[in-house]
DNA sequence: GAAACATTCCGCCACC
DNA sequence: CTGGTGGCGGAATGTT
């Protein structure tokens, strides 16, 4: 099965160039957003769940979102940087539905396209490369807020440059199968379909045509965790996305995830992340 | 499957 | 007023 490309959406956050000295070293980052990276200069290697990886010049490098990994450098490096998210509800999450390969080579092209969306964007440039502080002035949401802003013709522009660049992975790119089994198959796309509302087991059980208890044993079985594990674990993440995008109050937010009670809901933030939504918030704008 | 049991979820409330 | 904590208990979920 293949994604329409009508629900591939991938918005800018950030995009810049960065220089280094042995200085990008970061030990164990996820974000809410994807990177893909230009090497220009010097080396460095980038440390992925699946191995290690070595960064050189005239490659493109693509670290998907909530993906766990770590940077590491002992000298010159220099490389274009653009962080992407998928803004809205309805699309879908590419992430979760292909493998793509870490590295490819970059075609003639790429830097080019990189210079020319700096030049454009010089305000989305992160003014500091720490992944773990990147400011404290300017938030994710001045980047976002920025992009709403922009002309549609440069959205336009934007949007093109940067399936450009994500074309260049898709072409490599795996249908990752999550299982052979139709009904468990289905059950995933339900969940992803509808992450923004309450899910109810009884409804994905429906949706897979077995009897409820039955569906939670092969769930388990299949994925190692049960089925409202999983949800909650996926609410997470998008609640990840939303503090970091927006600005809404942590109410509302755990009312737009699908949550009835607010206290709840930071109960769970706090469980599954290590820290409140408002400390998310804070320490990752 | 079903039934019985243990565990977790989650909405409510009181409070800081 | 918002964000966050903790207790309670019935409902939902997960296990055997």
């Amino acid at each position: 099965m293949q994604i329409p490309i009508e629900s591939l959406n991938l918005l800018m956050l950030n995009v810049g160039y960065a220089q280094h000295n042995g200085d990008w070293n970061w030990k164990n980052v996820s974000s809410p957003f994807a990177r893909i990276y230009y090497v220009t200069k010097g080396q460095a290697w980038l440390h992925m769940p699946t191995g290690v990886v070595e960064l050189k010049p005239r490659h493109l490098y693509i670290v998907p979102a909530y993906a766990m990994h770590s940077y590491e450098c002992d000298g010159e490096f220099e490389h274009y940087y653009l962080h992407l998210y998928e803004g809205f509800k309805k699309e879908t999450d590419v992430f979760d539905f292909y493998d793509f390969p870490t590295e490819v080579i970059a075609e003639s092209m790429d830097e080019e396209i990189f210079e020319n969306m700096c030049k454009l964007h010089p305000d989305a440039e992160l003014p500091a490369s720490d992944p773990t502080s990147y400011d404290n002035r300017s938030s994710f949401t001045d980047y976002v807020r920025r992009y709403n802003d922009l002309p549609l013709y440069e959205k336009m522009q934007l949007r093109g440059s940067i399936l450009m660049l994500f074309s260049r992975f898709m072409r490599f790119a795996r249908p990752r199968v999550w299982t052979k089994d139709e009904r468990l198959a289905k059950v995933l796309k339900f969940i992803h379909n509808n992450i923004y509302d309450d899910i109810d087991v009884e409804n994905l059980a429906s949706v897979a045509c077995v009897t409820k208890p039955y569906l939670i044993r092969l769930f388990t079985k299949n994925f190692g965790i049960s089925p409202l594990q999983y949800i909650n674990q996926k609410k997470m993440e998008k609640a990840q996305l939303l503090l970091i995008t927006g600005d809404l109050p942590i109410k509302e937010l755990a009312y737009e995830l699908g949550f009835n009670d607010h206290s709840y809901f930071i109960r769970l933030f706090k469980k599954i992340n290590g820290v409140t939504p408002q400390e998310y918030r804070v320490t990752m704008r």
